[in-house]
RNA sequence: GGAGAGGUGGCCGAGCCAGGUUGAAGGCGCUUCCCUGCUAAGGAAGUAACGGGGCAACUCGUUCGGGGGUUCGAAUCCCCCCCUCUCCGCCA
């Protein structure tokens, strides 16, 4: 939800704009406000008047009462059709400005997808190797989704051996990383209800997105992010706190809808995937270093695996609703010959806070928080790229240096017999 | 899954059965001041959040788990939902 008291903020309008809402929206947005706020002025007047005739109904011999009741029975009416119309404003209000996006942060670049602006390039862009991840994950007798298709259904795999392996030295060192920047690691629930799924951002927009749980109303989030952004709901932070950096593990859902035919091979796009996701609580001052933060973090994971990638500044007209500025990471897929994302970050501002209802304590009074995520680990995408930038000519899979210690020591894997 | 108890301000805890100066007693904590030759004890005052109006003093509205309802009036009565606790059952 946007801030409605600075709409009227030249800046504050051009840079929704510029994520695509139309200064139509804006300004029909900017009038029922105005409207709601002097239906607001009449309404209050009416409960006033309400609440001091009953009050002197409580305080009136039994003899006056029965006419100070009827007269209070006028004021009922009067207002019951206040509040009417009130209500109406109020919910016509809220239903188009959560149509408005948080505006674009001045550094995000403009147009639309593919027009973010690349800030940085790592390594080279090899060669593709003999087997691209699919076949080489079935070489390796790593990834199994003929299995999974035949269980679960398309876009399902099994993980066996070695890959299981790396995923839980993926994991692990990633946590070892993130505890040591003070994140807390976390363990949420991976079912929540409808409301965490509102008050998070994911519906109504990704409704479509999500698998739920129909016999006990509950959803598979998309994501640790969802659970994450429940933990300060609704709470009073104190300043001196922040920021709050969380990491979560998690297994994440996704239906996929409209990607029919899209990233089919092996499993880098797959309807199930486990993921360590970063969400930091932050104070307005400082939301912008974590956003840095986090990007640097994701940097760091990609320079020690030695994969090559760039860093793209995502344009504002491909930024969700909810982000204010939002790096991708992509790193070289060579069987394609093409970037392709792996992890991102984005500083919500105070957008998603809002929502949840996360304020910080001040002298006079309160601030929303900030909130941000980040993709540290998403465990299947990763092996697609570890199973093409180490893939030896010999069929064997060399283990990345700062993994083998999570792996037991051993240097190289051979396909599972 | 079965049976019962309960959710009140930063915390504890009255009020609910008999609806009306109760936005809510009392206590703890916290803030300021007083006293005290010493980080104790005692005394005084203050101390919810959110939204609106006002330069301000201040004032109006909303909030007693959430949502509906009854009523001139609901923390108090009715309905639905959520959560917590206890006992039994089941179980990794």
């Amino acid at each position: 939800m946007i801030d409605l008291k600075r709409l009227s903020e030249p800046e504050y309008r051009s840079g929704m704009q510029r994520k695509g809402a139309s200064a139509d929206l804006i300004g029909q947005v900017a009038a029922l406000n105005d409207q709601r706020h002097s239906a607001q002025l009449e309404l209050e007047r009416l409960r006033a008047e309400s609440n001091t005739v009953s009050k002197a109904i409580g305080k009136a011999s039994p003899e006056e009462r029965p006419a100070k009741i009827e007269a209070a029975a006028v004021v009922k009416t009067a207002l019951a059709s206040a509040e009417q119309s009130y209500g109406a404003l109020a919910d016509e209000l809220k239903a188009l400005a959560l149509q408005l996006p948080v505006p674009a942060h001045e550094s995000v670049p403009d147009g639309g997808e593919d027009e973010g602006t690349v800030v940085a390039t790592v390594g080279g862009t090899p060669d593709a190797p003999p087997m691209d991840h699919a076949d080489f994950g079935r070489h390796l007798g790593w990834v199994d989704t003929e299995l999974g298709a035949d269980v679960s259904g398309s876009r399902f795999a099994y993980l066996f051996g070695g890959a299981v392996q790396l995923e839980f030295a993926l994991v692990q060192w990633a946590l070892a990383k993130l505890m040591a920047r003070e994140f807390i690691p976390v363990v949420p629930p991976v079912l929540v209800r409808e409301q965490m799924m509102i008050d998070a951002g994911f519906f109504p927009t990704d409704e479509h997105q999500v698998y739920g749980i129909g016999s006990d109303d509950l959803y598979l989030v998309g994501t640790a992010e969802a659970p994450l952004a429940g933990v300060h709901r609704g709470q009073r932070l104190t300043a001196e706190d922040l920021p709050f950096r969380y990491c979560g593990f998690s297994s994440c859902f996704r239906r996929e809808a409209g990607t029919y035919g899209k990233d089919t091979r092996g499993i880098f796009r797959v309807h199930q995937f486990d993921k360590v996701e970063m969400f930091i609580w932050s104070n307005p001052e400082t939301s912008w270093d974590e956003h840095e933060l986090l990007l640097e973090i994701e940097r760091e994971i990609l320079d020690e695996l030695e994969l090559p990638y760039q860093v793209v500044n995502i344009a504002a007209g491909d930024l969700g609703g909810a982000a204010a500025k939002k790096y991708d990471c992509e790193v070289w897929l060579p069987s394609e010959g093409a970037y392709r994302e792996v992890t991102s970050c984005s500083n919500y501002l105070d957008y998603s806070a809002r929502r949840l209802d996360t304020r910080i304590k001040g002298e006079s009074g309160s601030v929303f928080a900030h909130t941000l995520n980040g993709t540290a680990i998403p465990v299947a995408r990763m092996l697609v790229f570890l199973m093409e930038h180490y893939q030896q000519a010999d069929g064997t899979f060399t283990v990345p240096e700062v993994l083998r210690p999570f792996c037991g020591g051993i240097e190289s894997i051979a396909p599972r017999k």
